[in-house]
DNA sequence: CATATTTTCTTGTATTTTGAGAATTTTAGT
DNA sequence: ACTAAAATTCTCAAAATACAAGAAAATATG
């Protein structure tokens, strides 16, 4: 264990399930000696990182809530795509959630999301949550913009149930692209559909989705175009704003040098 | 530059007013080899903490997004507190800011808040943002339940305009600790007025405050009564939570041990 | 106040990091 | 597609530091 690596192996113990560990359950689980993990627990907690809870415990500290928001503050994607996640919402013919969702490692994580007021269901799709890469509309409108070995390379860790399963997922996905849109039903949470259209820059980086999520009971096939007609429509529109951050950006460098 | 150090001084380089560097930068801004500065910069990108966008340019990444969620998900103060705001927002007589804020080193750091849809005004209390630790009832709430020689640790690098100027800052903060809350007028921001209560669980080794934050404008004295009446209960209410959730994680390990 | 627990400290040794420059890869302009 | 510039990775020996084991100190607990 070396570099980076013995610092975020520990951070990386600190879970939704697990939000809190003493030193010696730290030890216990890296199998590593109680007095290096100190020390490097001690830096962690002097960098804000880890802070110390009660009884020996330690939780992630207050460091994460400060990146957290110079992120929302300065990234493009968030800042963007942010306020249009309510007017989408508002423009949906039945309640909705609304996502904005990009690659990260290889999965898929939701980095903004607005949800109607009267929406009945608890969705997986929350800020900050990462998202299987393979299943629901979010995260497939993402990757059917990925082409050749890029994909390959994202897609090495799956496991798909056999190759018929793998087929199917890989027709699905060509479809998509041809159409410029994906709808799944209840594959990440049941009850739900979901449907998405990518947004992606090149220049920055960006390989993410806009995405609307609804109960199916709620929704009627007649609602279909226009949930399309809202998705494309403000995809295009934070595209065109992210070009517009992008042209500041390379301006602000230019005049600073 | 050693341990955790060399990861976090390239880290905190990243601030809302300057959102992407380039090695090149971050290697003249810390006098680093470039060559040293590539090798770090590629250890926190595959860790995720940052991320590399257009044009040689790196900025902070999902790492923080996912560990937030985690404290929001998990943090005693930011779970219990975060919902109770919005009710207190509507229990107050006018437009307000609601704030829980907490230590954070030696500033304060506002981890959750809650506006009313029609508060004008933007105050420089939001989410994640450090605040001043001697200006301000927020602030002023948590530094009055701190005593000896942690006050004088805390301050110590506080400058006062002169001798007379913290003689007075000493006498309010003893008087509000008399009377439990504080009360401030355009210290941090103009045109605005501040209410603040204290928030502590030495068990969970919490030391926050809760405030409501007006307009000036819209502020009338027959307000007070009701707003402090609002922030006392809500803070008891608060401390109460707190209390259950710490006996809830004692609990929960003496099960699984 | 005595005991158990948590945390820091001490040490020689093993490992890792460092920085300068060369080598390679990527990018952008023609 | 070619070329020049820029960005990034690689190499290696010297320097720095992280490591582990246990002792010592500090802190919590009953």
């Amino acid at each position: 264990m070396s570099g980076f690596t013995r610092y975020n192996k520990i951070l990386n113990l600190f879970s939704e399930q697990r939000s809190s560990w003493t030193v010696l359950e730290i030890s216990d689980e890296l199998k590593t000696p109680s007095s290096t993990i100190y020390r490097i627990v001690r830096e962690l907690v002097l960098a804000e990182f880890l802070e110390s809870a009660a009884g020996a415990y330690f939780r992630l500290g207050p460091a994460f809530i400060k990146f957290n928001r110079i992120i929302n503050l300065s990234d493009p994607l968030v800042r963007t795509g942010q306020p249009f996640l309510k007017k989408l919402a508002n423009e949906n013919p039945i309640e909705s959630v609304n996502v904005l969702a990009r690659l990260y490692g290889n999965k898929v994580m939701c980095v903004a999301d607005y949800k109607t007021p009267f929406f009945k269901n608890n969705t997986s799709y929350q800020k900050g949550k990462l998202m299987p890469l393979i299943y629901g509309a979010t995260s497939r409108a993402i990757i059917m913009k990925i082409v050749g070995k890029n994909l390959e390379d994202l897609l090495k860790q799956e496991i798909f149930y056999d190759d018929n399963d793998k087929d199917t997922f890989f027709k699905n996905l060509k479809n998509d692209n041809k159409k410029g849109y994906c709808k799944t039903e209840g594959q990440v949470d049941k009850g739900l559909i979901g449907f998405a259209v990518p947004i992606n820059n090149k220049k920055l980086g960006i390989e993410a989705s806009l995405s609307s999520i609804f109960n199916s009971i709620d929704f009627l096939p007649e609602h279909e175009p226009i949930i399309y007609a809202n998705l494309t429509s403000y995809s295009l529109l934070i595209e065109r704003y992210i070009n517009q951050i992008f042209d500041d950006i390379q301006n602000y460098h230019q005049k600073s040098s």
